[in-house]
This record gives C-alpha cells, structure tokens and sequence, in this order.
DNA sequence: CTACAAGCTCAACTTAACTTGAGGTCAAGC
DNA sequence: GCTTGACCTCAAGTTAAGTTGAGCTTGTAG
C-alpha cells in the first residue's frame, strides 16, 4: 500500500479547525504526537484528526484537558481510541454531563423557589447553606470553582 | 435606635464563608462597598452578607463576576437588592441557566447518538461538524471558550 | 534560484478570580 | 505597656488554555 498521507500542522489547523499554536499547545502536553521530517517540521498520521475531535468534544461537555489527557492515557498501549474506546470515552463523559446538568437543575430550581421569598437569609436559604457548609469545610486554599 | 451593629472583615468572611482575600478583591472590583474606622479599618453594613450571598449565588451558576457586577449595578442607586430586585435578577439568572441546561442537553444528546457509531468523521458527525462551523467563521483570534 | 509562505522554538502575554507574602499598623487582653 | 491577633496595602504568584511575537529555518512555485 502507499504510505497513507501524512499531514502538516497547517493542514490539521485547517481541517481540525484548531489554530496551529494550540496543535503545539496539545503536543506538548501529550494529547496528540506528532513525527519530525528531515528538515524538523511536524508531520502527523491520519489519526490526529480523530484525536483532536474528540478533544474538542470533550472539551465542549466541560472536561479539562488534563482529565481528557488521563483519559486518553488510560487506553491501553495509549493508542487513539478505537470504536470500543470511544464507547468507554463517551459514556463515561456522558455520565459526567448528566451529573453536571442535574447539578445545574437543582440549582435553578433553588433559584425559582427563592424567587419571591427574598430571603438570602443565610441561615434559612437552601442556595446560600449550600455555600455556608462549603466554607465551613476547610480553612485551607479553597477551590477556584464549584465542584464539579 | 442603637446603631446597626457593624462587621469587620474577619467577621464577614466566617459569615460568609469567603475569604477576606476575596472581601477584599470584591472590594477592589466594586461588588461591595464599607467604610473605614478612624483607624482605617474596614467595617459593614450587614447588606453585605446578603451582597456577598447573592454574588455566591450567581458564581455557582455560572455567572461571572463583570456580569454580577453589572447587574447589581444596574440597580437604581446601585442599592443592595430588595425582594422586588431579587425577583428580577433571579428571573433573569434562571433563565441564563435555563439555556446553559439546554445547551448541555443538546450535547449529551449527540453524544448518546454517536456512542456506538465511532464516527467521529468529520463530515457526518453532528459534534464534529459543530466545532468545525466554528472554526471555519473567522481566521481571527478565536474565542478562549464555548459560547455559553 | 530566488521569493515568500509555512514551520520551528522559546519566552512572554492574556483573562478570571483569587491567594500569598512582605512589611507595617491597630486593638484588646492581661 | 506589651504581646498577640486581626487589619492594612501593594506587588507578585497561580491555573487553564492558549495566543502573540521575535528571530530563524524549510519548502515550494514560478
């Protein structure tokens, strides 16, 4: 067979839709590999095209791509995923967005409950205990964002 | 009548549940205000603890700060909300979750659909072609984040 | 064979939301 | 009246996920 074609960083950037700096920005932190021509520039197999869609998709359902690096790692022989892996992949991210998006409902119903009662009374306030145990927990450097 | 009594920062933020780093920050980014003892020290009025809740309320949801901000700003007078503004706000919050929740679901959804058919091609997947519309918009500095 | 586009590396900058530290002041208990 | 803990200011650090720029090399089209 003939070598299957190779691509240059621009040619991923453009069918990816991913800028060239941000394929650097991947590589270094592991998510895809590349090889070097003669001359030292990028070449990269078909497959980085279905590696960074799935970062991408990843990343639009709310994961770091510190977990989508481990997740990605934990594959055996850290090959990209097969249709079996993606499988595995996708439902565990699925499940995680469930989570999060049940997350956000009780949230927001919390929100219309307190809608009229104007209350924020610290002690009273479902949406306010939440942040009141939170703060209790620790005195230590507290989490940048919500739990997630 | 007695003054109301006044909070100093510590006081605040073991009432809060936020550190007086970040008092201090919301502070500097006009979220609350307090005025200074002869001895230039930082004392509240108790509407912050229901500012401080509120500004809470909205991170967790999602909102950021320039957001909250403006929108406590947006008040007449820049007051401490009533209930009658609590009412706009928190209708006005529900609904930015409300979409953030669709959004979400839309993204699960298409994740359920492609688990299974590991397409992930380019062309037909429905998550794929999503970022791709995105990418090909502009040759400009893209967006850091997803449209929320 | 010579432009000029595309690549390369490395360092520094960006935004959000704070935290940490240094160096100095204030206040309250004993 | 002194010690200790709470405050103060201001500058610099932190994390994530990249982007931007400078200075230099490759590769390719005419």
């Amino acid at each position: 067979m003939a070598p299957v074609t190779e691509l240059t960083v621009g040619q991923v950037a453009a069918r990816s839709g991913v800028a060239v700096s941000a394929l650097h920005f991947y590589e270094t932190r592991g998510l895809i590999r590349s090889h070097r021509t003669a001359g030292n520039q990028r070449r990269y197999g078909r497959d980085v095209l279905r590696r960074v869609a799935i970062i991408k998709v990843a990343q639009e359902v709310g994961i770091s791509l510190a977990e989508i690096s481990a997740a990605l790692e934990s594959l055996p022989e850290g090959r990209t995923p097969t249709r079996e892996d993606w499988n595995l992949l996708s439902t565990a991210w699925r499940d995680s967005l469930d989570q999060k998006i049940s997350q956000l409902k009780k949230l927001r119903d919390g929100l219309t409950d307190c809608i009229g009662c104007g209350c924020m009374s610290i002690d009273k306030c479902p949406l306010r205990n939440k942040g009141d145990r939170l703060a209790s927990e620790g005195t230590g450097a507290r989490r940048l964002l919500v739990e997630r």
